[in-house]
DNA sequence: CAGGATCCAGCAAGATACTG
DNA sequence: CAGTATCTTGCTGGATCCTG
């Protein structure tokens, strides 16, 4: 590993943290990891979350491209949100961040 | 992979992102990757940070256990930052960010 | 030199009410 | 069902002044 490989780029990894920036972004991750979920169907499994708050996040994933959103013409209408390929991709970064977790809170001492 | 390695747990998951929150933590990691460094230098080498603003983060990184903080009575007093074990190993986090940043930013569609 | 104390603006995020 | 709009509050982070 040289030097390079060791630096940090900012805007790599400021996009990275941008990502799951807020209260809610890597929990939305998280849900949509195995499935497809509509908007009220995420909003359960999130509880206790606002619908403000939902849309929020989901509208900042969105823009970030780390979530696609479908509509469905029915009646009612109905909302698919799902991850993009980004999105599936930056479940190595929160995979990595669980490796560390567990290193250093479940046994900090070793 | 089975999917307990593909988990993700909330617990350490969230610590991990706790360690990152705030506009600066991500930085001062970065600054003392390689050197120990005193307040007003990583203040100069953060600006345009100011003085609380690096106060905070650096107490709440030392809280996390991630940087170690230690006082040198000389006069005028100075103190001196350095990384932890549990902060040098947040790197793994930082830089897996960094390749999702470079892969989805850099070349976004491949 | 390395902060502590105080004040304040701006944004994040929750509660509530309403809509196609 | 899937939101939008509005109001309000709590916290983050910057500016300024002061200190051992």
């Amino acid at each position: 590993m040289n030097r390079n490989d060791d630096q940090l780029c900012f805007t790599a990894v400021n996009e990275a943290l941008q990502v799951i920036s807020g209260k809610w972004a890597f929990l939305v991750i998280s849900q949509l990891y195995y499935d497809t979920q509509r908007f009220n169907q995420l909003k359960r499994n999130l509880d206790p979350i606002s619908i403000k708050s939902l849309t929020d996040i989901l509208r900042h994933l969105e823009q970030h491209q780390i979530i696609h959103r479908q509509v469905i013409p029915t009646i009612p209408i109905s909302v698919e949100y799902s991850l993009t390929e980004k999105g599936k991709a930056y479940r190595t970064v929160l995979l990595q961040m669980r490796q560390w977790g567990e290193r250093w809170i479940t046994n900090p001492d070793e």
